[in-house]
DNA sequence: AAAATATCGATAAGAAAATATCGATTGAAC
DNA sequence: GTTCAATCGATATTTTCTTATCGATATTTT
């Protein structure tokens, strides 16, 4: 399931490209893996290819969007309007896979009232209160790491049930809440190791 | 060994309140883990642990940080100081984790020469000179996704070999060049679709 | 000092994921 | 039409990852 926004994003390319269909050995191809596991991956959609003709591109990509549940677009909002919120709040990229950011808060009492990409920075304050109005669960943390848990404890207050935690505080909080870490330093910490290791293979 | 960077930055935060050893049980509780997993995964540093006392946190925070290569610093060069790139330039977190950004470029003339968190902005036509000089393999990607595969391909002539790619677009590449796609707008959705997952089964 | 218990490491069992094999189907070429 | 080659899907095999079991060992308790 991990590879389908892969697939997703790269089905999206060969559309606009013009392309109709595409065989499960060309995916793999491009993208580095196995025929076999690209046809079983796929097959969890409910498409079936056509021998000697492939897959039909359009209905893969609503197949793999509607598995995702991206067409039913989730609302969350943002804490925090440093420089990685700033980016996170401008990025119009999300809306392609079913999630719009609706809403920014910061502690900065200085910040609150401000513009941030057609946004308007709201109090901590007010968050029990929108997300309560709005039915939102999904709460985007960019703060500092010595703030992150305290804001997390926030939103759990307020009704967020899933949290997508970009400073590297490992937050700890009541169970059932869904927390994804993105670590970016980890990530780019684990591609400098690769780069080592290809480096000692040569 | 996906695991490693996750037990080290829970360890670091072990050692901060003080403790001097800790449990493989305790951890796996803490993290959500099997307490054999967490063994096994920290039985490949070499770190042997002590029956009824645990493993040592500072030897095991030292094992991981070697065995991951991060304790001989590698150093970065960033392409597009928009919002990403200068939250990325900004972001202290990268030492920890061995890892120096020591340049940013961007194909905007009116940035070159600007400073962005005491990066001075190169135009992209120092490119190869700096990598060449400084021998820098490592590069990052934070442009619009129009511009990333004609980004791509400057850091590839500039003898890069690993790229850390923001941009949602899927890069075309000469095989040997180890690329990490950090598509944002994926980790959200794959959120948002496990909290409806999550909401569904309740 | 002996018994009890927490914790480890090794080995085994089980589950899940990746890969290989192969007959069936479909379109193209002759 | 018949043959050929591409491509699929189903099944089988292998590999990898996870979880369970159990005896050994170190510390604490009595």
């Amino acid at each position: 399931m991990r590879r389908l926004p892969l697939y997703c994003e790269y089905l999206r390319v060969l559309k606009r490209r013009g392309l109709a269909t595409i065989a499960s050995a060309k995916i793999a191809r491009d993208l580095e893996l196995d025929s076999t596991q690209v046809r079983k991956d796929l097959a969890v959609t409910g498409v079936r290819g056509k021998a000697r003709v492939g897959h039909d591109i359009a209905s893969l990509i609503d197949a793999i969007e509607k598995f995702l549940g991206w067409q039913n677009n989730t609302e969350a909002i943002l804490i925090g309007c440093g420089h990685l919120g700033t980016a996170l709040l401008g990025f119009s990229g999300f809306r392609d896979y079913g999630v719009t950011i609706v809403a920014a808060f910061d502690a900065d009492p200085e910040k609150n009232d401000t513009r941030v990409h057609g946004f308007r920075v709201l109090p901590l304050g007010q968050l029990p209160d929108f997300t309560d109005r709005r039915r939102i669960h999904l709460g985007i943390i960019t703060v500092p790491a010595a703030a992150a848990q305290s804001v997390a404890e926030l939103m759990v207050q307020a009704e967020i049930r899933a949290i997508w935690n970009f400073s590297p505080a490992l937050l700890a909080l009541p169970p059932g809440i869904i927390v994804r870490n993105e670590n970016l330093a980890c990530g780019l910490a684990m591609l400098s190791h690769r780069l080592a290791a290809a480096a000692d293979q040569r």
